[in-house]
DNA sequence: GAATTCATTGAACTAATATTCAATGAATAT
DNA sequence: ATATTCATTGAATATTAGTTCAATGAATTC
């Protein structure tokens, strides 16, 4: 293995197994010497490598960013179809490869206070509820995603499959959901058989948004 | 006001305070003087009431044990009706008492690894997901949530909440789903509506899980 | 094969922050 | 009134974890 081999190996290491931790504990809660004891490298090591903690977590979000503005550039004919693919995507890569969720998990985390704020801004540059708002709109008019505001619909989804992927990385052996559970939170429900409960009371979180 | 209700008055605060940075910051990156500064105190009146930040923290989890434990004492009798009622409540108390969502964010983190061993398990001596479970068959046996595998459609729904939870707190001025949406997680679809999709592909999570 | 580069380490250094403590004065008790 | 308790502070200390650095030896270059 050549130097060049040997040093982007372990610059991937060191990434992916920080992305790992900071998914699984929390940025703070890592600390340098957990990912360098979970490679059996040193500190030192570790910082000849990434100048800071703070410089390996942007190049993650970084690589998040990139990520995440690529796939937006795809196309899109049917909305739900569309959101299925993601959620099967995300579901499946659970296993094989565990980094895509984790990047995923990674990302949102980012965009939380408490993250340093260059880095939390770079995360919300990208806003994937945002995004989906006007696909979901779309698959309204198509009559294929329920009624209510885009993007209260947006961020209920995304944030189920944020919670989802969040238990999952703390809990690997857990079972996924189907796609279709969670899809069912945008997917337009048969006439007569969901609309038909009683009136919100009052004061209730449902009430005031209606 | 006697020693004795300013003693009580300063816990609570403390307790609340924390609880709110906790939630929104995360432990670690909460600092104790950011909460003494927060309620306008010196950082040693805080040790004089809590002995340590660790302490702090399982009193907190200690609050939500008992309360948990508490609500799961109360008799259901449809299950679907349930499930309502809790989101009815996490999402109108999402404004007056804030306090509640903030407690349902920090127990279900307590329970990721980064927490301390011990708090963590405590915080896992109640699992709401596993407690659902058994609700989630009766509801099936009756015919109003849907078919499959009632730990997965628990974690699901369960998940999904918390992720609106963990969203709406970092950002509260948010618009907070209807119950119904997510409730929809669990209702069993009428038939020939929800379940005609085509297979799922081989290697899908959907697939490894049918 | 000599010189240079550079991956690697472990120990030292530093910054951040959790924790302790002696001092103060207001409230309470005797 | 006097003594005691205790809420409160700010500064001192301890601890933890991030960061730097000089030394080493293997790989690479000339």
């Amino acid at each position: 293995m050549t130097r060049k081999e040997q040093k982007e190996m372990r610059q991937q290491q060191i990434l992916f197994k920080a992305m790992e931790l900071f998914v699984t504990k929390g940025f703070a809660e890592t600390k340098i010497s957990d990912i360098a004891e979970a490679l059996g490298i040193s500190v030192g090591l570790l910082f000849h490598y990434y100048e800071s903690k703070e410089a390996l977590y942007l190049e993650l979000v970084k690589m998040g960013v990139q990520g995440t503005k690529k796939s937006e550039n795809s196309p899109v004919d049917d909305p739900l179809e569309y959101f299925e693919s993601i959620l099967k995507g995300l579901f499946s890569a659970a296993k094989d490869q565990p980094w895509i969720c984790q990047m995923f998990v990674l990302m949102a985390q980012a965009q939380r206070p408490g993250t340093p704020e260059d880095i939390r801004t770079l995360a919300l540059s990208v806003d994937q509820i945002r995004f989906s708002e006007v696909l979901i709109m779309r698959g309204q008019n198509a009559g294929v995603i329920r009624n209510g505001d885009p993007k209260a619909l947006s961020t209920a989804f995304w944030c189920a499959v944020q919670g989802i992927m969040e238990y999952h990385a703390a809990f690997p052996e857990t079972p996924l959901p189907f796609t279709g559970w969670i899809l069912d939170i945008l997917k337009k429900p048969q006439a007569g058989t969901q609309m038909d409960t009683a009136p919100n009371p009052p004061g209730s979180a449902d009430a005031k948004q209606a």
